[in-house]
DNA sequence: AGCACGCCGACT
DNA sequence: GTCGGCGTGCTC
């Protein structure tokens, strides 16, 4: 009898892999576990046990797995699933979900050691130049890695020499696998078993008599350990008698204390700080909504106006489930945009909140994800981004998915290319899980979804604690140009506005999308304008680093003296970006504190935070920013918000722009108003009769809603069809050109439903590749698996042929 | 995706 | 003559 397990590499295959194990591994092999394998004639990879069986393959000889990695399963049955679920939907392989699934530490890395054979007999003149470099660096260090041989012969194939080696016996291998993670531990004291009677501390005193240090700090154990029940850290010990490590380590000796280890849990917050929160009227309502729906339906939208105070349903909501013993997963679409609402929820459910995003150390990532398999108390809500799907749950009951509709939870770069959202409710579902999707302006999908009754709906039109609505004023600026009454970029009107909201001592949000519009140097000679010798677009000026920048493959140029063409130093730095506008600002209002938000200036770790706490605490007066400032916040002290420029969103060559556009300007004008006040939005546009900037103004969703929808299903657009895009790469135009008309044609011909292209999109080559891109749109009554599998076929026949075989194709399904 | 193998031009 | 370039094919 032969014993396998099917397993996943972490690698962009097709297939699963087949291994042999013997009869005692196969007996204690269950599926979830990792398993180090041999793969390829030198790599070992962890790889992730999904099947058992004893079907000996035919067609090749089964290799047998090198090692067992865990004790018990750390993925469990329903990820597995899950995750087929998601190559097949997303047209990736399993592998690649496996990636970006697992915290890398679950991932073990193999360096490959090459280790001196102190046996061997070589002469050194046997060796060539390069082997003996290698020879003469194993005299002093016995292991080398082969990044350091690499480093050593200054060149990237070392295989050869390092093969040479071998066969002269001068080396051999030793392939290590090297578990990375150890947790952070912490050093506790507590007191030794023999004091901890009721005269301990008399006796105590006594022996340490003369020591005046000693003796403070068991003193302080004492009242520490009378005050609370938790264990005492070496840390707190010493801060709170003002001592040091010598005397710590004194008591140790004397064996007053005892130390131990325990793992820190990286992510601590306190208890829970008995925040009250109490539901208004119209929020009681929603949540008996709510409840009702859940009865028949699995998922409820939440349309909610912005600040009408979802996140207290939300939160009582939580609480109900947590009461179960559930797990809860609340996703949010960029963890670092909304620190208010972590503070939040860890106020009020304390340290059973877990936090899990790609930007959390991996340690930090393993232990949530080992404390979600155990559902542990402490992840018993898990607060993350997109990638919290991942995660091994057990027992989930209830998700969140706040602000629905940013696109933010979509994946775009490296395969799988998934949607947060879907992924979640698809997760919900396997765990007979209930799902609250919020948003102040749903995406049309997901209103739709409402719309046909296949999701709940449930509504909150006031504002929290009575604020009402701003009000919004559309500013013409064509008109205003015409009259002369601009200065700069800023209308009379807003201006007017600013000093008024100034001389109230409020502060004043500008938002300028830079979005396609980005500042270019212009020579006002001959008209040239620098660009990117990698990729097809103008280098962006930025101005506080005197720089000419590619956004695309980061290509920087220290800003030109003078024209590259002719020679000119007659330059132009047209365009609008936010540092132009703080540039006016400073001349506008010279005795006014500016802050800029956007990308340059919140590139630091911490430079984001920093910003919104100066804001926060009034030291900035204005503040200028790009769509980043739209999301989440809630300045108290705001009243007025002004858009720069409503127009440069409106006009992207996306059949979402509209969608975007209003979803932008809405939470923009979320921004405005405190309480007891009425809040203003000034928005300066070139077209105040546009619909979108009409119905932003009426905050008419609904209008919105039907009118995008129509547009949606004359041009045969999501949710009415689905849309796969395939994107193909290559660095020869006219092959990519031939490559991807072949691709097209297969298609066309295979399929009766709308594809187009190969289109050249406008920015057609990036980092010296040029691209096409073929949209295919598959109409709601088409099978969607069975179109997929066609597309997979017609792809796999291109690959099949010798000329194209350099062309990279990416699949991008719901790429929107 | 890696990585090895294998076949061709440019150098000591 | 070798070194190193890139195209091709395979991984249980």
């Amino acid at each position: 009898m032969y014993y396998f397990v099917e397993v996943i590499i972490p690698l962009a295959l097709e297939p699963t892999f087949t291994y042999q194990v013997s009869e005692t591994e196969y007996a204690f092999i269950q599926v979830g576990m990792r398993v180090a394998v041999p793969f390829g004639k030198t790599k070992v990879y962890t790889a992730l046990v999904i099947e058992k069986h004893n079907r000996l393959p035919q067609l090749y000889q089964a290799k047998e797995i090198n090692e067992i990695i865990d004790l018990s399963p750390v993925v469990t049955q329903k990820q597995i699933d899950l995750w087929k679920w998601m190559a097949e939907y997303y047209m990736c392989t399993i592998g690649e979900v496996y990636r970006c699934a697992m915290p890398s530490r679950l991932l073990l890395e193999n360096e490959t050691l090459v280790q001196y054979n102190d046996k061997t007999t070589i002469q050194t003149d046997e060796l060539n130049d390069s082997e003996y470099l290698i020879f003469e660096a194993l005299q002093s260090q016995a292991i080398l890695k082969i990044e350091e041989i690499i480093a050593i012969l200054n060149k990237k194939k070392v295989f050869p020499i390092i093969h040479s080696l071998l066969e002269k016996g001068v080396i051999f291998l030793q392939e290590e696998m090297v578990e990375k993670y150890k947790p952070k531990q912490i050093r506790y004291i507590k007191l030794a078993e023999q004091y901890i009677e009721e005269n301990g501390l008399a006796d105590l005193m006594g022996k340490v008599s003369r020591a005046e240090k000693q003796r403070e700090m068991i003193l302080k154990y004492f009242q520490m350990n009378a005050v609370t029940k938790k264990p005492i850290t070496a840390k707190q010990l010493m801060e709170e008698s003002e001592t040091t490590n010598a005397v710590l380590k004194a008591l140790l000796d004397k064996g007053v204390f005892e130390e131990y280890y325990l793992n820190q849990d990286r992510v601590i917050f306190g208890d829970a700080t008995q925040d009250v929160v109490e539901l208004n009227d119209e929020q009681l309502k929603a949540q008996w909504e709510i409840e009702q729906a859940f009865q028949h339906k699995d998922v409820v939208l939440l349309h909610g106006v912005t600040a009408s105070g979802k996140t207290e349903v939300y939160i009582k909501l939580i609480e109900k489930y947590l009461a179960q013993e559930g797990q809860v997963l609340f996703l949010l679409p960029e963890i670092g945009l909304t620190t208010q609402l972590v503070q939040r929820l860890t106020n009020y459910f304390g340290n059973k909140v877990a936090v899990y995003h790609s930007k959390y150390s991996h340690n930090e990532r393993l232990e949530v994800w080992d404390q979600v398999l155990n559902q542990s108390e402490k992840s018993k809500i898990v607060i993350g981004t997109r990638l919290s799907a991942f995660l091994p749950f057990n027992n989930l009951q209830f998700v969140v998915i706040d602000e629905e509709q940013e696109q933010n939870y979509k994946q775009h770069d490296p395969a799988p290319r998934y949607h947060g959202r879907d992924c979640a409710v698809v997760l919900a579902k396997q765990h007979g899980a209930k799902v609250l999707m919020g948003s102040a302006t749903p995406s049309l999908e997901t209103y739709y979804n409402a719309n046909q009754d296949k999701y709940g709906l449930v509504e909150l039109r006031k504002r929290y604690t009575n604020v009402h609505l701003p009000e919004i004023v559309l500013v013409d600026i064509k008109d205003k140009y015409k009259r002369k009454q601009m200065t700069g970029h800023f209308s009379d009107y807003l201006i007017d506005a600013m000093n008024m909201a100034l001389s109230l001592e409020e502060q004043v949000i500008l938002f300028q999308n830079r979005r396609g519009f980005s500042p270019v140097v212009e020579c006002m000679t001959c008209g040239a304008v620098p660009e990117c010798p990698h990729c097809d677009v103008s280098l962006t000026y930025h101005k506080y680093r005197n720089e000419l920048r590619c956004h695309y493959c980061g290509y920087t140029l220290p800003m030109l003296k003078q024209c590259y063409r002719c020679h000119s130093v007659d330059l132009n730095t047209k365009g609008f970006g936010t540092e132009q506008i703080e540039e006016e600002l400073r001349e506008l209002f010279p005795n006014k504190r500016i802050g800029r938000m956007d990308q340059d200036t919140t590139r630091g770790k911490y430079g984001f935070e920093k910003l919104v706490e100066a804001f926060e605490n009034k030291e900035i007066d204005i503040l200028v920013g790009t769509q980043m400032l739209a999301k989440g916040f809630d300045f108290s002290n705001v009243n007025l918000v002004g858009v720069m420029n409503a127009d440069n969103s409106l006009y992207h060559p996306d059949f979402r722009a509209h969608e975007r556009a209003y979803q932008m300007l809405v939470q923009i004008s979320g921004r405005a108003g405190r309480k007891d006040k009425k809040g203003k939005v000034v928005v300066q546009t070139f077209n105040p009769y546009h619909n979108i900037i009409q119905q932003v103004t009426n905050n008419d969703y609904i209008g919105m809603f039907k009118e995008q929808m129509y547009e949606r299903y004359s041009f045969k657009y999501p949710p009415f069809y689905r849309l796969v895009k395939l994107t193909l790469r290559h660095r020869e135009f006219e092959k990519l050109k031939e490559a991807s008309f072949w691709v097209y044609n297969s298609l066309k011909q295979q399929f009766n439903i709308p594809v187009l292209g190969p289109e050249e999109p406008a920015i057609n080559r990036i980092r010296n590749q040029y691209i096409r891109v073929i949209l295919i749109k598959i109409p709601q009554q088409v099978p969607l698996n069975q179109t997929k599998a066609q597309v997979k076929q017609v792809l796999k026949s291109f690959e099949a042929i010798g000329a194209y075989r350099s062309v990279k194709v990416t699949i991008n399904v719901d790429f929107y």
